[in-house]
DNA sequence: TATGAATGAGATTTCATTCAT
DNA sequence: AATGAATGAAATCTCATTCAT
């Protein structure tokens, strides 16, 4: 419902109508719709810190491609999986602090670790911390207007499209071009 | 007041306030709340395709990079100046059709220009049209986090390192790195 | 306006599109919209006690008949001309005090006369007064299914089987049938 | 509220209040305020409809007479429980469709049944369709006079008339006068 | 004399939340 | 533990009337 109406428009009413109980078991479970969305997102913003955190060394060669490749590929199946809640958090933000605390954080988080593992080789951009969320600002916007059908596209065409963007982005001329690859065991 | 509160959040009763006049006045000139965001989203998309027109072509060279640069820095203007309505049109989109083709015409403006002035050149990543939506959502997202205050950095620290992220993302080795800039008599 | 949407339905706005004004100007000739109401009312309160007084002796026989029939043609006439108003009389009634004394002030006029009318033979129903007001009641309220297009006749033959039914209604066995009448000279 | 204040004046506000309960509780039950009054009109419709087919064979005999007369007693008691519904209709009418195919279905079914019942006699009016509406112009039209106060009469003198007149108009010379009947047991 | 933009009181309608069952 | 009818505060929207030009 989130997803398909956005926070502010869904209803209560939508939402127990299409979990089919009542408004009275609602709010036996949640204390109200935003502590619904809470938990949700919650979820979520667990899930997101877990995945940050897979991210391993992210090297100038073939290695930190490969890493960077899998890592979006990764990332991809989580905003799939998880659009209608990262979806509306723009929104259920405007104005609520705690949500926004949590969305902060996560970013925060994730630009954090990326910023360690594209330095750990002494290679970066001008700034790691701004080139860092710069492509966490890509990976998470291309999954959205992926989501909104702004492109349809071949799930490898687009990895490895992001990833060498991602890849040489961070790295430039040392970063030389690599074969496409294909993920394994994709439907 | 869109700004502030979010599209949904935002009163009719706030916006007459603000803009000192009464319901009455407000339900003359536009038909509902809706009305008038269309209205301010039309506005805002003339301009940011007018912005899309204004890229040249991107060489894998200095020149190219330094176009970049200054599209990334009218872009960042447009983004400070429009905020309210380019971060509420993710938000109005959820279920609305007119909105959402307004926003879906207006990135694929974006998108074919940016990919007609890096293909001129020869040389471009694996999927022009993923790799041109790739950079217009790290350019659109870098600037919702830096609105969201999300990052605090020096305007030109980010323009070198968005510029050089982008440009080495697309051209990869063929792109050296560039001395930083001065973005000249900023307000 | 009244006619077409009613008192209440038909707004200002309608009325002075309708008379390609304004609303200034319409406040400059009546105080409000009841004031111009109360004007046309007026107006049609006049004609209409006029025509109440140009009932002749109302006979058992031909020439009563012919009376009554030419009244009902005169009345039939003006509720055509004036239907927008006398329709809406009723339910601008509701609750106004002035416009309701102004119908019952009309309503008692016609019963009045048609009484006099009818007594003046010695020879009336049961209660004239009732009588009296029941073939108003008819007369009114046949032109109105008239006017909402209820039925659709032919005026000489509405005209003689109303007069034939107020005449015998009233007379009963001395009011003897008679031939068709024709209307002179009617479009 | 509906007959104390008319269809138009009366607030949902008056009604919810009458009713001793909220405006959302009225909208949990009706969609808006022309929902209810078609509500209400429709039970209405029903009951008229029922007592449309109540009338039976109307002879010129004194059988028919009071045949008629009961009718118009049933009618009356209708029109007083129902009289704000009723009333109402006319001006609900205005600009609305379905309303008024209500009211004229409801129109034309009293008019065919009254048609029929005359007519089995081989005694009527020029136009017995005429005649029939005109009848029931009569007798709706004066329970509405007798509803606003315009008269204030005994009941049995009241229906004496009208059934009289009624009688009369129909059959003229065929009906004689009868004597002045009693209703029994009226509340 | 004419205008029509502006007004705001008051109408309709929505929907998150409660609570008796 | 589950229900859903009832609630009413708060939202959107209307329109008769005013008044500066």
């Amino acid at each position: 419902m989130f997803q398909r109406l956005g926070y502010q428009a869904a209803r209560v009413d939508d939402i127990v109508k299409a979990a089919k109980t009542s408004h009275g078991t609602f709010y036996l479970y949640f204390a109200n719709k935003e502590d619904l969305f809470r938990t949700l997102a919650l979820d979520v913003s667990q899930e997101m810190h877990a995945l940050a955190d897979t991210l391993g060394p992210v090297t100038p060669d073939a290695a930190g491609y490969r890493e960077l490749r899998d890592w979006i590929d990764r990332f991809t199946d989580l905003y799939e999986r998880y659009r209608a809640v990262i979806q509306t958090w723009t929104e259920a933000d405007a104005g609520d602090t705690e949500m926004g605390r949590l969305g902060t954080d996560l970013l925060s988080g994730f630009t954090r670790n990326l910023v360690e593992r594209i330095t750990e080789n002494g290679c970066a951009p001008v700034n790691p911390e701004i080139g860092a969320l710069a492509l966490v600002a890509m990976i998470e916007r291309f999954n959205y207007y992926l989501s909104i059908g702004q492109v349809d596209v071949d799930r490898d065409e687009m990895l490895d499209t992001l990833a060498q963007v991602a890849h040489q982005g961070l790295f430039g001329g040392a970063a030389r071009r690599h074969p496409r690859l294909r993920t394994a065991g994709r439907g």
